[in-house]
DNA sequence: ACCCTATATTAAGCAGGCTTATGAATTTTG
DNA sequence: CAAAATTCATAAGCCTGCTTAATATAGGGT
């Protein structure tokens, strides 16, 4: 366990040890391939529709739900204010997406869509569809119902640990920048 | 779907609709979102070593197999030779990694750790010990090894789509180097 | 030998995530 | 009411993925 320091055998080529790691850091190691491999394909069959995977979630949030500010929606889809900004910046560049000022609070800007995007918003639903049931081809029903109790577990697990890691900020929180 | 152009109520606080996806549609989304935030979690943990989740991946393979050539490494990992080359300068910038030049092929450079990898490396398995313990809390072991097997499948399952899409690049390099 | 194709690496440039910091506006407090 | 604190949006800059394309080398066919 302890091979720290020591000097590396530089060449075991004739055998793969591969020792296994446990069953946890498998999984951690599996969800983020799994989810990029995800992303990247969709996005590649996105691309046909001017649209990406990203802007996808951002369009199907206010699908819902139009007139939120951009931190309700950033807030709904557990992303940071300005990378939603950044998205929106974009979808509005294409047309699908209105910032509107807030009657009340001149800091807000409220999200609509136009009507250019639901004609979009179709589209990827049914692409959607597509590539779930490819992805997922050879789990049945009942199973993809319990990854998805289970993911949602996980996700919640980890919105804990960011959200505690963020309003502690623990005594060393400022040894690299200085400030 | 011409409902385009209606106004919407803009602030229905009292109720969420929330017309359920499918579970095929929901998993989709579940798994991007919480590979995600895992990845922010693990990058912001990380830092304190000067690592990151990505650079880890690298380590970690490298630390089970050194000498090979960058793109048998690339295609290892499931990413692209392009983006394991920045990593790899990153990780040769901090003097982790070393790139050897090989015997035959003056087009390959070949990938190996360095002395100071080694205890980076300890720590970072650690914090992944620990970082997986919390992220997985309240799923028994028997269900993390179903999870395992169950993401395998969806694994395969996108490197299938994603090959077949690819008709330029029809490289079945088979290396079959175990995992 | 020579050309032609294939392969390994890298460059350029985009997308989307983050952190940190800033400007404007609102809300709270003294 | 004025000053301070908070909040919303966003700018700047980094990391990691991708695509596309450039470069250098290897190797085969004639």
């Amino acid at each position: 366990m302890n091979f720290a320091g020591r000097d590396s055998p530089a060449k075991p080529e004739f055998a793969m040890p591969e020792r296994s790691l446990s069953p946890q850091r498998e999984f951690g190691f599996l969800i983020s391939d799994a989810a990029r491999l995800l992303r990247t394909y969709t996005d590649q069959r996105a691309r046909e529709f001017g649209s990406t995977r990203a802007q996808w979630a951002v369009l199907n949030r206010l699908e819902r739900r139009q007139g939120m500010s951009q931190n309700e929606l950033a807030c709904m889809l557990d992303i940071q204010p300005i990378t939603l900004a950044r998205l929106v910046d974009r979808l509005c560049e294409d047309g699908l997406v209105e910032r509107r000022p807030d009657a009340e609070d001149r800091r807000v800007k409220r999200l609509y869509l136009t009507p250019k995007a639901y004609p979009v918003l179709a589209s990827l639903g049914e692409l959607g569809t597509e590539i779930m049931q490819a992805t997922l081809a050879g789990l049945d029903d009942a199973t993809v119902r319990a990854l998805v109790r289970q993911l949602e577990v996980v996700k919640d697990n980890l919105k804990e640990l960011l959200q505690v890691g963020a309003s502690t900020t623990p005594s060393d929180a400022d040894l690299k920048t200085g400030t």
